[in-house]
DNA sequence: CCCTGATTCGC
DNA sequence: GCGAATCAGG
């Protein structure tokens, strides 16, 4: 697999939006976290954190390798370098979405007769790992089909999900007290 | 051990 | 330019 431009800039927006080397690395396919940290480095937007450096390494790690038995070592295909990697089962944004029932009363205002009503816009269908702070954290779809995605429809500030999906969310809860 | 990014250097 | 191997650390 190679860096297309589109795969690049995709590179240049989640590592932008602060995840780790090795979930993008899951999030493009075909690549390592090595190659996606080599890539970020080549591009010169490693710093990211703008953060305390902490300190810089000692340079210079000079490495003994392998002097030559490259080409008898077969070792890892990428294939199965992908297929060994642990899948992360969460990131921060993913947390926030399991946690995501809380004081659902205060999120809005009671405007629907119940939640069939509510019309919620077309969702931007992204995945676990491009969810952040500002993202729609609604789920959509069996968790166990490949098609499940998250809403992710921005949220605004330090709320879980879309206006719509908090309209929902509220009628949900209302809809299931009533029933009670 | 799990993970993180940083660096080197054969290709 | 690419990325595995390796390092250094949380």
């Amino acid at each position: 697999m190679s860096w297309t431009d589109e795969r690049v800039e995709l590179l240049k927006k989640l590592w932008a939006d602060g995840l780790s080397a090795s979930q993008i690395a899951n999030q493009l396919g075909g690549v390592s976290r090595n190659a996606v940290i080599g890539k970020v480095h080549r591009l010169k937007l490693s710093s990211r954190g703008r953060a305390s450096q902490k300190q810089a390494r000692p340079k210079k790690p000079s490495a003994p390798r392998q002097p030559t038995v490259r080409s008898a070592a077969p070792r890892a295909s990428v294939s199965n370098v992908v297929a060994s990697q642990s899948m992360p089962r969460t990131n921060s944004a993913g947390a926030t979405a399991l946690k995501a029932d809380y004081a659902i009363d205060e999120v809005a205002e009671p405007i629907y007769q119940s939640a069939a009503e509510v019309v919620v816009p077309m969702s931007r269908r992204l995945s676990l790992l491009e969810l952040n702070e500002r993202t729609c954290k609604w789920p959509i779809g069996d968790p166990l089909h490949e098609d499940f995605h998250f809403c992710g429809n921005d949220s605004g500030e330090g709320t879980p999900y879309c206006k719509g999906h908090a309209q929902v969310a509220y009628q949900q809860n209302v809809d299931r007290k009533r029933s009670r």
